[in-house]
RNA sequence: GCCGCGUUGGUCAAGAGGUUAAGACGCCUCCCUUUCACGGAGGAAUCACGGGUUCGAGUCCCGUACGUGGUACCA
């Protein structure tokens, strides 16, 4: 208890950051921070056939985006560098030594050819398990086996291999997951895992244990599918380091498809039209884009908070979280045992709610390119956040203030005459073309001055206003949507507005 | 197949043996608004199943079913 939080988030650089990967980046720092520890990136490329160019730099992008800064990684330095596992190849080998030394593992020289040999035998005799393991270790090609005379000639010629853990029979091992509870695995069900590939680089279950270690992590937080690795993990802090280092373990339900079975996956954001990354991702090879929650929209406030209530929540009704809020109420124990199903409705509703909540200044540089990329040139920022404020209740993704907010900006592109059509007749006809006149020579051009003025002349000609404020703004908007009328009509001017009454004027003759 | 983990409305979920089983999203109705939203009021809808234990079980135990993960020189 008395040493400093220390967690790490471990991703290998391989693609787009997953739904599922921002979740457990964010829970390892939300609890960094709550107990005033450090939150450790460590880049794990130790298999090079899947390196990814660029995967890397994207990682620590969206981490950006989100607001997570690690305190220590490949990017911001650390007495612990370097903090890429290719960098630090050398270093895993001689625990691996050290293991044989002691009796807990193997040089294995078995070809893949032999090992599928074993497995088809295995098959053959209707072996319900396929593994490497304690019943077959002995007819392998392996140290343990070959005379130790043997297995030095082989080295020395060079001959290709792997070192192996060697998994007692009949052992059990307990541990202790902080969301599980206790848990114990029979050893029986675990084969000998490589621990250092023949490329002399370590599999990810040697370098987890050694870094972890090294790294001095207090708290391991990781995804549900490792749960079955933990026993050998455990082991080989057990024979390595001792269990008394061992940091204390949790492991995260898993984010589910909200149709059918299974994980999400990006596939599943791209069949049922919703983003499963944090941020828009390019693949180096096939050019294929892939959206992010970034690009389509969402504010990074509501992308932690929802992430941060699937699977989590603090006992109370309360829904809506700051970062701050999150950081101080969040405890590992409330995390959710089973998997969540991801509803990207309830998604929507997060980011609704935070642009309601947000002053438009946190999000206006990003509505102001999403209006630019659309052809409107902003050049009156306050303007635009005050359109942005009229609107912003009825937006659920930024691009909503396009939708939303291009009347303030353009004449609309086209005007629903139809809706006005039905109940149009000459006597209202007559009462625009008043309301030119009278709207022409106002002085006063507030929202509250336009709606006197509009009533009376109403009053005047015996006629409702309920039915010509839809056809007014129906001239200013386009359609059947947007704020009030007047306030919109107070926004865009006399001039603009007199404009557009007569224009849908005309179009009605 | 084997091993692990899980299972409260359609979805996210509260719930630590005694509750009329919260709340949210979505859906529906109504009010507000002569637009669309926002806001407000209401509604439909749930403890996977079977056995125990107990005066009493969504809560504890055991089975079953279902889901999910793992079973690679991938992480």
């Amino acid at each position: 208890m008395s040493h400093k939080v220390r967690v790490r988030f471990a991703p290998s650089p391989t693609g787009g950051l997953h739904l599922g990967g921002v979740r457990t980046v964010l829970f390892n720092y939300l609890f960094a921070k709550k107990h005033g520890g450090d939150f450790i990136v460590r880049i794990e490329d130790t298999d090079q056939s899947r390196f990814v160019t660029g995967a890397e730099a994207y990682i620590f992008d969206c981490l950006k985006w989100c607001g997570l800064t690690p305190d220590e990684s490949v990017l911001h330095d650390g007495a612990y560098a370097p903090y890429r596992q290719s960098e630090r190849k050398e270093i895993y080998r001689q625990y691996a030594e050290q293991l044989i030394k002691d009796g807990h593992a193997y040089y294995a020289f078995d070809t893949p050819a032999e090992l599928e040999q074993m497995r088809e035998l295995l098959k053959i005799k209707g072996s319900s398990s396929l593994q490497y393991d304690h019943h077959v270790r002995m007819n392998m090609n392996n140290s343990l086996r070959l005379l130790p005379i043997e297995t030095q000639q082989l080295l020395d010629a060079g001959t290709p291999y792997v070192i192996r853990i060697k998994i007692s029979a009949d052992e059990f091992i307990p541990f202790t997951d902080m969301i599980r509870g206790d848990i114990n695995f029979d050893t029986n069900a675990v084969d000998d895992k490589v621990l250092l590939k023949a490329d002399g680089m370590p599999t990810y279950h040697l370098a987890v244990v050694v870094d972890d270690f090294l790294m001095k992590i207090t708290h391991a937080f990781r995804g549900e599918e490792w749960l079955p690795s933990a026993p050998v993990h455990i082991l080989l802090w057990k024979y390595l380091f001792g269990l008394n280092k061992m940091p204390q373990w949790a492991h995260l339900p898993l984010i589910l498809k909200p149709d059918g079975n299974g994980k999400l996956s990006k596939r599943d954001g791209d069949r049922l039209g919703f983003p499963v990354y944090a941020m828009d991702w390019s693949d180096p090879v096939t050019n294929e884009i892939t959206k992010g929650f970034k690009e389509i929209g969402f504010l990074p406030e509501a992308f932690i908070n929802l992430l941060a209530v699937l699977g989590w929540n603090d006992g109370t009704e309360q829904e809506i979280f700051s970062i701050v809020e999150l950081i101080e109420k969040f405890s590992m124990e409330k995390v959710h045992k089973g998997g969540a199903k991801f509803d990207f409705e309830k998604a929507k509703w997060f980011n609704h709610e935070w642009i309601k909540k947000l002053e438009v200044d946190h999000y206006a540089v990003r509505v102001k390119e999403i209006f630019e990329s659309n052809g409107i040139a902003i050049t009156d920022d306050n303007y635009l956040k005050k359109v942005m404020g009229l609107v912003k209740e009825r937006c659920t993704l930024l691009p909503d203030f396009f939708i939303q907010g291009s009347f303030f900006f353009q004449a609309p592109v086209s005007i629903d005459t139809l809706a006005i059509k039905p109940k149009w007749d000459e006597k209202r006809n007559l009462f625009f073309m008043e309301l030119i006149r009278v709207w022409e020579l106002s002085t006063l051009w507030e929202s509250t001055d336009l709606e006197i003025s509009f009533k009376e002349l109403a009053a005047a000609n015996q006629l409702k206003t309920g039915e010509l404020m839809l056809p007014l703004r129906i001239m200013l908007v386009g359609g059947k949507f947007g704020p009030g009328v007047f306030e919109i009509a107070s926004a865009i001017g006399k001039e603009v507005t007199i404009k557009r009454i007569e224009h849908t004027l005309s179009l009605l003759q």
